[in-house]
DNA sequence: TACGTCCATGTAGAAACCCTACGTCGTGAA
DNA sequence: TTCACGACGTAGGGTTTCTACATGGACGTA
């Protein structure tokens, strides 16, 4: 029972093609379809079946490529004791990230991980509309995330290593002549009857909005839906309506352009999480950032506290 | 990281020279030096200093070697899960027993095996005096072990699997015409006077024998000493003294001249376990033989309970 | 001091292993 | 039918990792 191969199962098992294995693991699919095979005659039974033009696992497979994980745990745990007795958090770790997520943490983490000699961290960003977060965990060390909920659960649920960074309020932004900026705070019936600049279908944002119109009794009139939001502050700076953003990251370009004004009366707030496959989470290095993750969330939500005087609970 | 290679420094940590290493893994000791070589130099610190002729591991080595226990486990633990998947605990298991053990439980235990197509045990028995028992785990699958005290935290101390089959009571073996066995039971003061056949310095028994001159309050008279309980009830037949011996299994060719009487008033019992590498303990095949061990031994004490009615609890 | 033994380790070569290159086959879409 | 794609076979080469054998240091003994 070869642990390479084992791990070969279980890339097999999360990406679903021996092509797409043979790219991530830098082999020609020849060469995984060889290692399966012997896999497969070691096990005394078939592992995958051909379906269509591809394969799938059967159920034997899918059995053998969960036990493959926890194997590859206890290695991963194993290199970080020993990464930790040389205290030595080198190697290259990367990240994937949701727009305003990284703009709001990643120079901060930067920062503080240029104390850590050896360590590099590769940022890029990801579209949320495209992309499924969770599932970049296959190709990134760590994915920041967010959710309206906060229950680290629904993402346990496809055995991902969840890591919770902050909870941002979730502001309404108004232009600054806008009559309901004059109150320091707005309830969800004072918002019936305006524009809604919102997201599109399916952002964490739309529950919040649902949540309103649910609370005024009235539905919201969504007159433009945009992912990013820089162009729903451009519209709101143009009083072409009123959005919901996140608190610590609204503003931007249009920091003078934009009132926010906190929500009562509901829970608004999004939830940012550090999402990683259990074996990355256990690398010193990855840890070593994720710990730079959890300080500058920390840091901001200190930064910040004033906007907020009263951390809000849900109820 | 290796596991291959994690292996072998765990074998080192556990045998402490690299030609035993060689041995145990059917290698020449240059193959284990080169491979140590390449772990070290991937770890970046020395594993191992010289030390006489031989090695020592450093710091370093321990710590690692340690933590490839943990991986061996998993390993171990997955490729148990799949034996379990096709229900096949096929394979050969090495165990190794006192005598007295063995000739109670492994007749048994073989009988119950045979329903098991494709699994082999293969048994030996060792000497209880010049065998350190836990140490045997290195080399067999299953150990069989008996103790005085029922913690198993005398075992788990060094790392080693337990697993507790029975609790055997001690009795007074006598000659049948000796003015004792007029008794159903004993007590330690009844004991004064007697001459005894002891067993060798350090074994288990020992201490039982110290117990009763303690609660007597008179030393006892140990005039022979044997590690084999059949000289010693050849000598208590020929009326040259009194012993103790295991319940379950005194008698033998003597059962017709000893009598066996119950000891009361002090704990006097031993204690048989299943000892195990944990990363052996996994296995599907070792494990049935643990379950089968565990039955016998039920069965055992089941078919002796008339001897003692009432189990004796320790106060 | 000389010698034998034991253990670790270096070198050279052989064997095993695993990957790539390339070709075939079957499936599904155009 | 043709094309694209994915899996799988074969042949060959590169790497890894073993064995056989030699070297050298440490310890015990004559």
């Amino acid at each position: 029972m070869d642990v390479r191969r084992l791990e070969l199962l279980r890339e097999l098992a999360e990406r679903g093609s021996i092509t797409e294995v043979a790219r991530a693991t830098h082999r020609t699919p020849s060469a995984v379809s060889q290692q399966l095979r012997v896999l497969e005659r070691e096990a005394g039974l078939p592992l995958t079946e051909k379906a269509g033009r591809g394969i799938v696992l059967t159920d034997a497979g899918r059995a053998l490529a969960r036990s493959a994980a926890d194997v590859a745990v206890a290695i991963e745990h194993a290199t970080a004791l020993w990464d930790e007795f040389r205290n030595d958090p080198t190697g290259e770790v990367s990240l994937a990230t949701f727009p305003t997520g990284g703009q709001m943490l990643l120079p901060g983490v930067m920062r503080r991980l240029e104390a850590v000699g050896g360590l590099t961290l590769h940022c890029s960003d990801r579209d949320p509309e495209s992309d499924d977060f969770p599932a970049l965990t296959s190709d990134f060390d760590i994915v920041l995330a967010h959710s309206a909920s906060s229950a680290a659960a629904n993402w346990q649920a496809s055995e991902i290593a969840a890591v919770k960074l902050m909870t941002e309020p979730l502001d309404i932004a108004l232009p600054p002549g806008h009559p309901l900026a004059e109150k320091e705070e707005l309830l969800p019936e004072d918002l019936i009857g305006e524009n809604w600049i919102g997201v599109p279908w399916g952002y964490p944002f739309e529950r919040t909005i649902l949540d309103i119109s649910q609370a005024a009794g009235s539905p919201m009139n969504v007159v433009q839906r945009f992912g990013d939001t820089r162009v729903t502050e451009a519209f709101v700076a143009a009083g072409l309506g009123i959005a919901i953003l996140p608190c610590y990251t609204a503003g931007g370009a249009y920091r003078s352009e934009i009132v926010l004004r906190n929500l009562h009366g509901i829970v608004s707030e999004r939830h940012i999480f550090a999402l990683m496959r259990p074996d990355r989470a256990e690398r010193l290095a990855v840890r070593t950032v994720v710990d730079a993750l959890r300080a500058e969330a920390a840091a901001v939500v200190a930064a910040n506290v004033h906007r907020n005087p009263v951390p809000r609970e849900r109820g």
